[in-house]
DNA sequence: CATGAAGTGGACTCTATAGTCCTGACACGT
DNA sequence: ACGTGTCAGGACTATAGAGTCCACTTCATG
């Protein structure tokens, strides 16, 4: 599952795994907010504390940095996403996401954008390997949103024939696109008018049902 | 409008102008394929045939090329939307420019993904002028499709009481997000579903009407 | 047709950054 | 407690890339 997981099968005692931990949060950090380019390996060492010599004993290089910020990152968003909405049901619940997400993104002024999809945008046309996880990551969060819909469903507030995977994907894209557009205006607004029209268009799908 | 266009007040001559659009044109296109990071000023020169000291002549440096690729990527999308878009007045016509942007970004399998949308996730967190261009250029793409909407509430085939501007938001989003999703995962169809579930919310907002 | 400005060419410098190497400390199994 | 391999520190190298400089050519305008 993992991309560039822990180096090459060695044996890691307490103080390595931690130390690697020290470098990998530190350079998701750095990444997130200056972008994977502008990072250099010296500013990681610099905010992890960590010595050139432990960056290449754990890391085969930035390229395998990057992986493992991908891995780290990821792992941190689908976590926090099963947790808010792994036992969603209801639409109700789904707007308390969206209000989560939307508050949590307001705190930046939607600066930086979505973890994933600044990860993605950067990385996917120059790392094949990397870009295949955040795919993979992509579609796992997708699934998630998908599960949900397949609750709501299931419990008869989503009329049987609908798509589930396709407005799955749509919400996901509302979502990523309103990232985006809030990232470049530094205001929340647009993210969270984009995720409010294709939650009210799932929404409205349940009329027909009644 | 224009960010930094030619350069502080000098006179340019013919031969000036071209060798300057010839820089800003390989630019342009090697940021869009390999990144604005990842492209440098002798990648530009090697594509464009200039030299070092015609690059300086004409800009004050990176900073200065990349706004000016902004400026000039910016008036090509915008003048293409204005061509597509300018004059649909109909769900039919909407659904044609849809179909033209499917099928053009399918020539890559998605890879790139918007010529805008990239540059804007890659430049807005690190260039504050280039972002506010870029929020510029999005407003403007928006307001395309916002007229679009408009000529369709006053064609009475969308309610009086939709908020166009909303509408609007929420569509360039599902198209920014879908060229997102498609770029991570090599492969058009989640951009086209997005698309499609973000014209089926409008369409089907006209039901309400008849 | 002269003069100065715009434009061109490319060698050169300087610095940031990726990556190497060597030395020594620590930790764990036996 | 001893020895092997992990872990840590940091000086060092190599180089790519941004930015400078200067000599030269072409152009526009009086």
């Amino acid at each position: 599952m993992t991309t560039a997981d822990s180096h090459n099968g060695r044996r890691l005692t307490a103080r390595g795994t931690k130390t690697r931990g020290r470098i990998v949060g530190a350079a998701a950090d750095l990444m997130y907010i200056q972008g994977v380019g502008a990072t250099t390996l010296d500013d990681v060492l610099a905010a992890s504390g960590a010595s050139k010599s432990q960056l290449y004993h754990h890391f085969d290089g930035k390229e395998a940095l990057v992986r493992a910020v991908v891995d780290h990152v990821g792992q941190r968003v689908i976590e926090r996403e099963r947790d808010a909405l792994g036992h969603v049901s209801t639409f109700r619940g789904l707007r308390r996401w969206r209000d989560a997400l939307v508050q949590n993104n307001a705190l930046r002024h939607g600066a930086y954008g979505c973890a994933l999809g600044s990860l993605a945008s950067e990385v996917s046309d120059h790392d094949a390997l990397a870009r295949q996880a955040l795919a993979g990551l992509f579609s796992e969060w997708q699934g998630l949103l998908a599960g949900v819909l397949q609750r709501l469903q299931d419990g008869g507030a989503l009329p049987p024939d609908v798509s589930i995977d396709q407005l799955a994907t749509g919400l996901m894209a509302a979502l990523q696109g309103g990232y985006m557009l809030s990232q470049t205006a530094r205001n929340v607004t647009p993210m969270a008018t984009s995720i409010d029209m294709a939650l009210a268009h799932i929404e409205s799908l349940s009329e027909r049902s009644s």
